[in-house]
DNA sequence: TTAAACCTTCCAGCAGGTGGAAGGTCAAGC
DNA sequence: GCTTGACCTTCCACCTGCTGGAAGGTTTAA
């Protein structure tokens, strides 16, 4: 199988597999002509991957989460810690998101938006004094 | 001023500092001996970029807000637009990684975590015909 | 035979810096 | 006068996770 029916199949581009070829993370066989064939390994493999990514793992959780795939005296324990992290540093997102949102809101409800220049977004950016 | 009372007083490193020069955001004066000599200008363009980052603006976007700060002929609504527009795209982000942690949460649900290698995670991560 | 659609490698760039190397300068203490 | 340490300078490489493009080779079909 060549590169970009892999492509279709996995959902991700020719590019990406490449890439994820230098990382280590694939290794196909080459034909004579030097084109790169796929077998079902590498498919699966690069569907695991589209898939971890797709649920917001970083590349090097993915590829922890790969090698946990791949091996099958694996800990479900293990597993889990891996993902029960990831939620954390999700959380811990949402919750610096919503900060963030707040002082927005603030930043819109507190700026009047008209032709004038006085504005308070301004004004907070300007002034660590403000009250 | 020297650049490292300058990062003391913005509380930005003399790195960032120097990077922002190369992107043209200020432009201080060298003295004989080559070193950048800033002004009160310089540390209140950096103070301000400072806190829009903090705020969690990009780079690009503190940019402009430190160009309408510079504009005194600006329009307030103009700034209350970009605010706007920037967080509408936190909302977004925000409802994004929420449904990233129903994801994740989930799979820590259904893994067992011991020491057998069945897993729920890895099963879901590799097919995609799961129910 | 030629054109389109593949495939290959390599180089550069995005954000927003950070780290380090290699070297010049300045102030204080001996 | 000399050394030491803390500054300062420039330049180059690296981080994530790709993506785009150039320049070229191959295959397939008309």
């Amino acid at each position: 199988m060549n590169i970009s029916e892999v492509a279709r199949l996995t959902g991700l581009t020719s590019k990406t597999i490449r890439y994820y070829e230098t990382l280590g993370l694939i290794d196909p066989d080459r034909a004579a002509n030097g084109y790169r064939t796929y077998g079902s390994e590498d498919v699966e493999a690069l569907q695991f991957l589209q898939r971890a990514r797709a649920t917001g793992f970083g590349l090097d959780e993915s590829r922890q989460l790969l090698g946990l795939y791949r091996e099958p005296q694996r800990h479900s324990a293990h597993v889990r810690e891996l993902v029960q992290h990831k939620l954390e540093q999700v959380n811990e997102q949402i919750n610096h998101l919503q900060a963030m949102a707040q002082t927005l809101q603030g930043m819109v409800k507190a700026c009047r938006g008209d032709d004038a220049p006085d504005c308070a977004i301004i004004d907070r950016l300007a002034d660590s004094e403000r009250k």
